[in-house]
DNA sequence: CATCGGACCTGTTAGC
DNA sequence: TGCTAACAGGTCCGAT
């Protein structure tokens, strides 16, 4: 599910109601997520204040006044919600954050491809190490792009992706992205020029800003942590229309698979 | 180092 | 209507 926009308005959601509460208890119902969670999320985190959510990529952290945090990702499934503090369980609940507001903090995520890890104060988890920069930060432009592709022959598509490269960008983005730039998603990364890939990086940067205003996509199940859906589905204009007029040209939209992720582009407006 | 395929897990949907 | 296969927003890991 969750790419930049989702993961940015979930830490907005979450943000007001849990900032400056403390965790009451922790349950943790099914620890075998995409890795087991550390014992110190049990052990660590009851009586511990929540100082701020902050979001690195598609990860989130939540701070505690003891300078050690909670790391959460979402996967493609996972969902955090704010919820009564008597709440029925559900079949995918896998852990419960109590909060002395009398709240719970809930993390929902039917496929188990989501991870609550644990890093120590003073250090910085090895996940975080070599991820490239935020894509709405100054340090993310063409040049980078450019300089970052020269002599690689994987598609474009993939290369934006690729989280060493610039972060929160997946699937859905990734395919809006390059339309909106005129790109074709199967072009080699090291043949796009430098022009292109500053349209790209300008795209990129638009699109995932505006869907966050929009509050991410929900194109299943996504929810924002007070339980309302996203809003940008309705502004795609090629992810998930294969086969659809293209809203530039009209021609039917290519569809493929691009290191095995669906892929959806116009042929005509995107070389 | 870059690239590719497989793996993780479950729910929904398309197709027969 | 029922069963099966394919596919889904992510990303790590090992082989090449």
């Amino acid at each position: 599910m969750p790419e930049l926009p989702e993961v940015e308005t979930t830490r907005r959601g979450l943000a007001p109601h849990v900032e400056g509460r403390r965790v009451t208890g922790v349950v943790l119902r099914r620890p075998d997520l995409r890795w087991p969670i550390p014992a110190e999320v049990g052990e660590q985190l009851p009586g511990r204040r929540i100082a701020a959510v902050r979001r690195r990529a598609k990860y989130l952290l939540m701070d505690t006044d003891a300078g050690d945090s909670a790391l959460l990702h979402l996967g493609m499934s996972g969902m955090l919600r704010v919820l009564p503090g008597d709440t029925p369980v559900g079949a995918h609940d896998h852990v419960d954050l109590a909060l002395d507001s009398g709240r719970v903090l809930r993390f929902t995520d039917p496929r188990r491809f989501g991870s609550l890890l644990w890093q120590p104060a003073g250090t910085e988890h090895e996940l975080l190490r070599g991820l490239g920069p935020e894509p709405l930060s100054d340090a993310f432009d063409g040049d980078w792009l450019f300089a970052r592709s020269r002599g690689r022959s994987a598609p474009v598509k993939s290369f934006l992706m690729d989280q060493r490269i610039v972060v929160g960008v997946g699937n859905i983005y990734a395919a809006e992205s390059l339309f909106r730039a005129g790109i074709s998603p199967t072009r080699a990364a090291g043949k796009v020029s430098r022009e292109r890939y500053a349209a790209l990086a300008g795209a990129v940067r638009d699109i995932l800003a505006y869907a966050i205003t929009r509050g991410g996509t929900t194109l299943r199940d996504f929810l924002n942590p007070d339980g309302a859906p996203g809003y940008f589905e309705q502004e795609l204009a090629v992810y998930g229309r294969g086969g659809l007029p293209c809203p530039n040209c009209g021609a039917p939209l290519r569809e493929a698979s691009i290191g095995q992720r669906a892929s959806v582009w116009c042929a005509r407006c995107q070389r």
